[in-house]
DNA sequence: AGTGTGAACTAGAGCGCTTCAGAACGTCCA
DNA sequence: TGGACGTTCTGAAGCGCTCTAGTTCACACT
């Protein structure tokens, strides 16, 4: 079986009788050719079955490969548990593909984010990074490279384009909102303070040394209204299933919260449950907020008091930041995404 | 500012003086100098901040990129409504990214799948698709450029690898059970027959040119046991709120089914939602079945009945698959993944 | 001293494309 | 009639790397 070779640029070149120069054009700049040659070239590719210049050899030649990378703290499956990220990546990726780029993603292997030698052999010539440790190596890895960095949900870092919430003010919004009804006794539910897999009730030291710019910050939102000593359950993972866990624990204890402030909504959604397992009601004898407001939040059973942020805004932001950062732009000033409190049924003051 | 250029191979092969072929093995072939030389190459590369070969350039000179692509239908945000589509996700990147792959992801734009030129231009060197529409676009851009390619969840076309689940038969299990229980009247919740957005109840001639093989094979799966009369309604995607109000749709009509068929788990929980919003019970009043079997299902209320499919196994096969053809195996023959019927508390006799 | 051997390193030809500085050939106007 | 100009196309120099087929050299063996 003899292996035809592939088709280059050459080959079409040779059979129209053209220089090579003149085909590459056809593809990429048609004010340079007659508009019949170019239509001759383009036939008579198809017709050998040249699909196109090879991306790749294309990259090296602009000495950009038309890709943006994305790193997450995790492996999809935990990720997506959190509908927030596939809503931001979902706007990432539609502005990116907008532009004719990829998106090459990295997910997170160990837990401090994807690993450095991923990061090496990625062919991107930006990276958006989503909420990962403050240290991860993934993120050192970037910075070797020389490739211009985008952060999500993080600390800036120098010459780094970021676009963030603000996580504390919402936090405090809704702590403050279940204050204001007249509660006093609180627990907080949040998601991993630190990438090592821990969970349950969180000391003071730990609370100190946060690894994550955001659960810092809704948790130092909450805890900046209800008061230091509030109990404060960590998660492993932004899910339901652990939010379930988290809130029935926080509920056990005597005297019960009359209020769960959680760290996401998923999150929120298990304590709903949770409310319900032990027989209570919400919001009748526990109050519920949640923050993303996700599009379930408004359906859920009851519908969830929440903090919003725009998601799907989010993702297009450091999309279009990237694109930016390619271009040769300067990182500026982080833009910061408003956020608001979004009352729904699942509040009320406590009896 | 003079921007200084970034080293390369040669600028390190310059300041150690070597050839650019040491330096070259010293990151590739270790075995090919002494220690002694490679320790103080790449210590002089990290000292003039040379951050390792460029992937694109290496790619260009090895003909691989190192890169496998993947396609969804739909935007991510649609996607990952649908958990079960995460956990393949997850398997397939967690195989490719311990060989030293990346994923490159390809929205779906149009509804047929990622647009054409998103294809051209990516850089991979292998394509798996998921469950995209038979006749996808995306798909003729892949074979143009003559790339390998693995479907998951699609018809076997020529010379393409293939993981897929026996859908028809799993429907069919969990029919038959219903129907074993003594159910006659039955409703079936399914997500798209086709790209276009449609939703509503099911006429024959829609359900005889479905674009999708995994809702095909689901629906006839279900029919064959309940009967082609039987009401079916589609929804535009797979996700709860949809789930639920096809559902209610379903319950609706009088004689009120007994039992629903759903094409998910996702829509099977909005299905449970809407028995819970008519004031009826599962499973006293109706049964519900799933099928994919994701994580949730276990914790559902009430735990749900369905139809296990291995998902993360599914992506792990075909990542595997992706990668054997990268080595320039042939795709042999379609890999059947098993599916078996999980009985939980969702399913009962009719009263 | 002559020869064989293996380890360590190098020369240089690509990989398939882009791009820039021209060449070739009209055309148009003074 | 001549030269200024525009359009269309070409030649060739890279882009940064890999890899094959060497070359060198130290050393052991006869």
């Amino acid at each position: 079986m003899d292996r035809p070779r592939k088709p280059t640029l050459d080959t079409v070149a040779g059979v129209v009788g053209v220089s090579r120069a003149t085909v590459s054009n056809a593809y990429n700049r048609p004010d340079q050719l007659s508009a019949a040659l170019r239509e001759r070239i383009l036939e008579t590719a198809a017709s050998i079955g040249y699909a196109g210049p090879d991306p790749v050899a294309r990259s090296l030649a602009t000495r950009h490969s038309a890709a943006v990378g994305f790193m997450l703290g995790q492996g999809l499956s935990a990720s997506f548990a959190d509908a927030a990220l596939s809503i931001v990546l979902d706007g990432l990726a539609s502005t990116v593909d907008g532009h004719d780029h990829c998106l090459v993603l990295m997910p997170g292997r160990d837990k401090g984010g994807p690993r450095p030698e991923t990061v090496t052999r990625a062919q991107a010539d930006v990276v958006v990074a989503y909420s990962l440790p403050d240290d991860a190596p993934a993120l050192a890895a970037v910075r070797a490279r020389g490739l211009p960095l985008v952060v999500i949900d993080q600390p800036v870092l120098p010459d780094t384009a970021r676009v963030e919430v603000d996580d504390f003010g919402g936090a405090r919004l809704a702590a403050s909102s279940l204050w204001g009804m007249g509660h006093r006794r609180f627990g907080v539910v949040t998601f991993a303070l630190h990438p090592d897999g821990h969970d349950g009730l969180v000391t003071p030291a730990r609370l100190a040394s946060t690894s994550f710019r955001v659960t810092r910050d809704r948790l130092h939102g909450y805890l900046d209204v209800t008061g230091a000593d509030t109990p404060v359950w960590e998660c492993t993972r932004s899910n339901r299933e652990l939010g379930r866990a988290g809130a029935r624990a926080l509920l056990s204890t005597s005297p019960r919260p009359t209020a769960l402030l959680c760290a996401s909504d998923e999150l929120a959604f298990g304590a709903l449950q949770a409310v319900r397992d032990l027989g209570l009601r919400v919001p009748a004898d526990v109050s519920v907020v949640g923050f993303d407001d996700v599009p379930a939040a408004e359906h859920s059973d009851p519908p969830l008091t929440t903090v919003r942020q725009p998601l799907a805004e989010k993702g297009r932001h450091a999309g279009e930041l990237a694109l930016r950062l390619l271009d040769g732009g300067r990182p500026g000033e982080p833009t910061r995404l408003p956020v608001s409190l979004v009352t729904r049924d699942s509040t009320a003051p406590p009896k």
